[in-house]
DNA sequence: GCAACGGTCTTTTTT
DNA sequence: AGACCGTTGC
């Protein structure tokens, strides 16, 4: 233990150290934060502090993990194992099941994710009948879900009249029926959605002081990673849990604040030294992860916000090379920029995929970077966007699961009660639902009781029913005694899923299928995986919770030699030592739709202080004069953060602009043969495509425009002298090696050479700087 | 009750 | 451009 610490430099040992009392510690990008976490943890486990009365919140549960098994690596398995650690949410849900009685909820109750939520309020807009163009289903849902961060229950909403005015203006006075309808569907589907773990987790502590007590004395230690990123209901948590012991550390960074849009509030890390008394302050300045250049270009560009805490980050690490800024005609020729400077970064530098990462603003600019890279060869792994358990086909099953586990759930029933078609159509369901809300039950209570309650079904669609539910209830029968991967091969076969699937021969249709079997194996390894945790519960309720609060961070199965792609969002936390940020272009980073108000704008040049500070070595930041945006060719003009960052830190290599004229053209006119996008571009009078005109900050940086660098020019600048297999040949890197063999021709030509210390390697020759030796 | 068609919305980010 | 929803016609 006291070698781990004396490693650490003095800001970063204090806040380790210090065993009790209120603390914050404002940690600036890179600058060890999670070992500091760590650490801390281990040190107060070394001290005597039972596992059991620690609880530490991350941001992923991936996070969690890691720092598990690191605590693992110093104090021991058995005794980290006990530790409470987890995102907000999967630690509030599987407190919730322990005390869901006290709540009136079933304690296998569902969690309803942000889908099914969403089909529930846009369920009930069409059953109360109002005008779905006015009632939005997501806005309605977004409201929603702000109102339960904020700790405003339904009956809150009718006390304040200002509140129900606000929707009256916009529109929507009945907006309060459909939130209390929504509240009390969920209730009686014995479900929680997102905001519900956290909305009922307060609930129950303010509800029940015993409670409060007793989870006050369990968690005596308390420890909260990304503070910045906590919404009103967190905080009212950790500051009820907190508030007997006040040994409460909190860890964060105001300058990575990117939540305010789902409710965080950066108040709460700003004014967390007025919450608690005697709080101790540290800050960790010194940054180990990045070179000196993007350190400071960083710095330059947070600069330009009004609202952060006094910190300069800086760091002993060496300038490194300058961030490249490249300009290109089209969202198609900026993925080619990519993934060529990618492939040439690789062969010149030796380096993994893996070193790579691709970051975008938007899901939708993956696209154009996937099919860059797959034309090269390329292996990449794309994080977030549409997570393999939204995909539909993945859904059905778990909703068939669901059911299983809580038969009350109504957006799993509706789900898939008609998937596979069993002729229990629209008709009959509204029906179901009604007769639901007249007995005040469930949908699923009201199939079960068909026979003995007034309702206008027919005959044979009451046997239809009542055959869905015998089935249903078999594979409860049957969940008593096998495993769930048992379970689900079972389910999909008797619920003719497998079929109805089958009957798809498309391409789609085999990788529907393909889904499936891969999330067998994900129950397979889960299955395994339970055998070792100490306090497995075990079953299949717990599998669909890791579900249902799993990101798309949390897989990472097989080949994990890939470049990384994904949103700025979800890179917080990451680094990587080469790394691009596409599509750097007004209205699309900053968003068209965060840049009206002050805060919304320094939210994205935060978002962009994250972005940049994920790399170590080498940054990239590409924009375009034009791309494909809602399918149509749409203008660009460079983002205003590039202006942002103090010029002396960036180096710009777009070429000359008759390669731009040209390349534009073929862009355009290989993609799309039939020539409809062509007309777009191309003028009637026959004068060259117009290139925008460009803009004052556009002139600015053209002026500043210098050559192309020479790794970018398409002459080959390596060695290409006649080399022979056999030769004797040192590198500046691996050392002296012997030539084995040749590939390719021209500039692909490569050769391979088995180094004496650095074994074989692959090197492209007009790259590798060879040198012959006698 | 089902397939085919057409209109709307999307692309800001997610536990 | 593509996904998704709802309506229409059988």
């Amino acid at each position: 233990m006291q070698d781990y610490i004396s490693q650490l430099n003095d800001a970063q040992k204090q806040p380790v150290l210090q065993k009790e009392g209120p603390m914050i510690v404002i940690a600036g990008a890179g600058s060890g934060k999670t070992r500091v976490l760590t650490l801390r943890i281990a040190y107060l486990m070394q001290q005597g502090v039972d596992a059991f009365n620690i609880l530490a919140l991350t941001f992923t549960n991936k996070a969690a993990r890691e720092m598990k098994k690191r605590i693992a690596d110093i104090v021991g398995q058995s005794e980290a194992k006990n530790l409470w650690m987890g995102t907000f949410h999967s630690v509030f849900a599987r407190l919730l099941r322990m005390e869901a009685g006290k709540l009136g909820y079933p304690s296998n109750f569902t969690i309803y994710d942000t889908q099914d939520s969403q089909r529930l309020v846009s369920a009930i807009i069409k059953e109360m009948g109002l005008d779905k163009d006015v009632y939005k289903y997501k806005q309605v849902y977004s409201r929603i879900s702000s109102l339960k961060n904020s700790l405003i229950t339904v009956r809150a909403y009718f006390a304040d009249p200002d509140l129900q005015e606000a929707d009256a203006m916009a529109r929507r006075p009945r907006f309060g029926q459909i939130y209390q309808e929504y509240v009390e569907r969920c209730f009686k589907a014995g479900a929680m959605d997102f905001d519900d773990l956290l909305l009922k987790t307060n609930e129950l502590l303010n509800r029940f002081p015993d409670v409060l007590a007793k989870y006050q004395h369990r968690f005596q230690y308390i420890l909260v990673d990304e503070y910045q990123d906590t919404n009103h209901s967190q905080y009212l948590i950790v500051k009820a849990l907190s508030d007997k012991f006040q040994n409460i550390c909190v860890v964060g960074d105001d300058a990575q604040s990117i939540y305010a849009f789902r409710g965080a509030n950066i108040n709460n890390i700003l004014n967390f030294q007025r919450d608690y008394d005697d709080v101790k302050a540290y800050r960790l300045e010194q940054n180990y992860r990045s070179t000196k250049n993007i350190v400071e270009a960083a710095n330059s560009v947070i600069e330009h916000n009004k609202t952060k805490l006094d910190k300069v980050v800086w760091t002993a690490n060496d300038d490194g090379p300058k961030i490249i800024v490249h300009r290109l005609m089209s969202d198609a020729e900026e993925g080619r920029y990519v993934a060529g400077s990618i492939f040439e970064n690789k062969m010149q530098h030796q380096l993994d995929n893996s070193e790579f990462a691709i970051l975008y603003r938007t899901n939708a600019q993956s696209r154009a970077m996937e099919d860059a890279l797959r034309k090269r060869d390329i292996p990449y792994r794309i994080y977030g966007g549409l997570s393999f358990y939204q995909r539909k086909e993945v859904k059905d099953v778990l909703a068939y699961l669901r059911l299983v586990v809580n038969p009350k759930d109504e957006e799993a029933l509706k789900r898939v009660i008609n998937y596979p078609a069993r002729g229990i159509g629209a008709t009959t369901m509204d029906r179901l639902i009604v007769a639901a809300k007249h007995y005040d039950r469930s949908i699923f209570e009201v199939i079960e009781n068909i026979d003995r309650i007034e309702i206008n079904i027919n005959g044979s669609t009451k046997t239809k029913l009542r055959n869905f539910v015998t089935m249903i209830k078999s594979f409860q029968a049957l969940e008593e005694e096998q495993n769930v991967f048992e379970l689900t091969e079972y389910v999909i076969k008797k619920s003719a899923l497998l079929t109805e699937l089958k009957k798809d021969g498309t391409q789609e249709g085999i990788s529907r299928i393909e889904n499936i079997e891969e999330l067998l194996n994900g129950m397979r390894d889960f299955v395994e995986g339970q055998k070792e945790v100490a306090d497995a519960r075990g079953s299949l309720a717990e599998f669909l919770e890791d579900v249902a609060l799993a990101t798309d961070m949390d897989n990472d199965k097989g080949d994990q030699n890939r470049v990384s792609l994904m949103t700025i969002h979800l890179s917080k936390g990451l680094e990587f030592p080469y790394l691009y940020i596409v599509g750097m272009e007004e209205d699309l980073f900053p968003s068209a739709m965060s840049m009206n108000t002050r805060e919304e704008l320094e939210e994205e040049r935060r978002l962009f202080y994250v972005a940049l500070t994920r790399a170590e070595k080498q940054a990239y930041l590409t924009y375009t004069l034009s791309r494909y945006r809602w399918g149509k060719l749409v203008d660009a003009e460079p983002s205003r953060f590039i202006t942002e960052i103090d010029d002396q830190y960036l180096e710009y290599t777009t070429p000359p602009d008759d390669y731009r004229y040209k390349s534009a053209l073929q862009d355009h006119l290989w993609d799309e043969p039939d020539k409809s996008k062509l007309r777009q571009t191309k003028p009637k009078n026959g004068t060259p495509p117009s290139v925008n005109q460009p803009s004052e900050a556009q002139i600015r940086k053209l002026r500043k425009m210098k050559p192309m660098s020479a790794a970018t020019k398409s002459t080959p600048a390596g060695f290409e002298g006649n080399l022979e297999v056999g030769d004797k040949v040192s590198h500046a890197r691996f050392g002296v090696g012997e030539v084995l063999n040749f590939e390719g021709v021209g500039g692909e030509r490569k050769a391979e050479i088995r180094f004496q210390v650095g074994g074989l390697k692959k090197l492209l020759l007009r790259f590798a700087k060879l040198e012959k030796v006698e």
